[in-house]
RNA sequence: GGCGGC
DNA sequence: GCCGCCAACATA
């Protein structure tokens, strides 16, 4: 059997297991396993731990996030890796550090992340303990001196009377100071978010009972140093031990989010239908309709999406199989290479003089020559759609939003457009279903402090930032803000 | 879609 | 019939 090691220095005395990396249940993993483990046992126990990153992250995307079933869950990893034994405790280290390294490339790290934060998340709700886990880790959290809880104390007790049910619960009732922590803003931000914490001079007031947030925003931090870290180490480690290669690639295969975070600059053709429904302007998720349906698109609507396309990080080989796999419904293959396949390599910039395009802007679209053809759909629907089309589609738009003002939104985009407002039109409709945050960073402000859109990559970068800001908020386990109208 | 070449 | 090359810019 081969032993490797991923340190150099290999010791070992009196067992793996009383190694100083293995002591605490639950930590950071600041420490990297030192003793010798076999090939086997690094595909075991990563395999094991992708399984529960899985399992996490399917709960997770079907909604099954009540307290419930976060318990269910919860007792179900627990029979993975059974941490309160000093073996549990190697194999979580070591399968943790493993696929430390397999996620090191920075597209595959905010997925390990997100899982590894929630893993730890759950593991410390149920079954951990909070104040044991700050102390046996050597945390930092910053006390409230005496003479400054006084001038606290009564807006503390405001928050607290605001504070959910369950919540409320684990704080004690007379407020002492030992009962808070000083937390510099940007760690508390779910807290914030939820408005579970006093707020002055920039820093957070955070009731202890109430630190897991704060630990967890730190446990992100420290995980993605760790994880730049792990991709400087992955060319030696490959170098040294040609047998973690294959278990590198076998591990990346597994990668369930790779295919729908569109992350790196690039987007995969997989998560298309996602992003056009969250984030494609109606020009496009028009023409993108149209395509669905029909399987094919007039000249200027092709340049108009493709371009589009190509804006939002569709490589050129995916544009080319995109496109072909649409056509050729409709024409024969060598048709469409004949007629289509020169074009939009040139687009990106492969033929001819080799420009790469920039996208059309919305004025670019709304001046190009008119769709006249009953089958060109070219354009900007907020000015080439009859008053029934449009109200159908932003309808349809907002319907799956369910805000609670949907009627007042349609009336406003669909007047504007009237009136000849287009892009005035297409802004309110972006910011109808994105409320302006009361607390976490506005993603999207680029676009919502201009009167009116101007290209459709800006709406759809502006949505996608958006989205962004508010994942900050649901990685750990926050509140969308749809939901954050209650204006108080 | 237009222009151009054979 | 075969093929290559180019491209828009007011919309409060
Ligand atoms: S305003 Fe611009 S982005 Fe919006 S639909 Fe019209 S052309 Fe597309």
């Amino acid at each position: 059997m081969q032993h490797i090691s991923v340190n150099s220095p290999t010791l070992v005395a009196g067992g793996a297991s009383s190694l100083p990396e293995y002591q605490r249940p639950l930590s950071f993993y600041g420490l990297a396993p030192s003793d010798d483990i076999t090939i086997e046992e690094f595909e075991n126990f990563s395999f094991q731990r992708l399984e529960m990153l899985r399992k996490i992250e399917s709960k997770a995307t079907r909604g099954l996030t009540s307290e419930e079933e976060s318990k269910k869950l919860a007792d179900e990893l627990r029979n993975v890796f059974n941490l309160s034994t000093p073996e549990g405790r190697r194999q979580d280290v070591i399968s943790h550090h493993t696929l430390r390294l397999a996620f090191s490339a920075p597209d595959r790290r905010s997925w390990f992340v997100k899982m590894e934060s929630d893993l730890l998340s759950l593991r410390l709700r149920f079954g951990g303990d909070v104040k044991q886990f700050i102390e046996s880790n050597g945390m930092h959290m910053e006390p409230v001196s005496r003479s400054n809880f006084a001038t606290l104390a009564s807006d503390l007790d405001a928050v607290r009377a605001q504070l959910s049910a369950a919540d409320q619960k684990m704080v004690r009732v007379p407020l002492t100071p030992d009962a808070v922590s000083k937390v510099p803003f940007a760690e508390a931000s779910e807290l914030v978010w939820k408005r579970s914490v006093l707020l002055r001079d920039g820093y957070a007031y955070v009731f202890n009972a109430l630190l897991l947030p704060v630990i967890i925003s730190r446990y992100r931090l420290a995980l993605r140093r760790g994880l730049q870290a792990a991709s400087n180490q992955v060319p030696t480690i490959q170098d040294s031990h040609t047998q973690l290669g294959s278990l590198f690639g076998a591990l990346q295969k597994y990668d369930p989010g790779a295919n729908y975070e569109p992350s790196g600059g690039t987007v995969d053709l997989a998560s298309l239908d996602m992003l056009a429904k969250r984030s494609f302007p109606l020009c496009m998720r028009y023409l993108k309709g149209v395509m669905d349906t029909d399987h094919k698109l007039k000249h200027w609507g092709r340049q108009q999406y493709g371009l589009f396309l190509k804006g939002i990080g569709i490589t050129l080989p995916d544009a080319l199989q995109y496109w072909q796999s649409h056509f050729t419904r409709v024409m024969s293959d060598k048709d469409f290479d004949r007629n289509y396949a020169y074009n939009i390599r040139y687009n990106y910039g492969k033929e001819g003089k080799r420009t790469d395009w920039s996208p059309y802007s919305c004025s670019a679209i709304l001046n190009m020559q008119p769709p006249v053809a009953s089958d060109d759909r070219h354009g900007c629907p907020f000015r080439e759609l009859s008053a029934t089309q449009l109200t159908g589609m932003v309808t349809a738009e907002l319907e799956s939003a369910n805000l609670p003002d949907a009627k007042e939104r349609i009336e406003e985009v669909t007047s504007l457009a009237a009136r000849n407002h287009y892009q005035l039109a297409c802004k309110a409709l972006w910011e109808a279903s994105r409320p302006v945050p009361t607390h976490s960073p506005d993603g999207g402000a680029e676009l919502r402090e201009k009167p009116a859109v101007t290209h459709p990559n800006e709406y759809f970068d502006a949505a996608e930032a958006y989205r962004k800001a508010l994942e900050v908020e649901r990685e750990v386990g926050g509140v969308m803000p749809v939901a954050v109208d209650e204006t108080m």
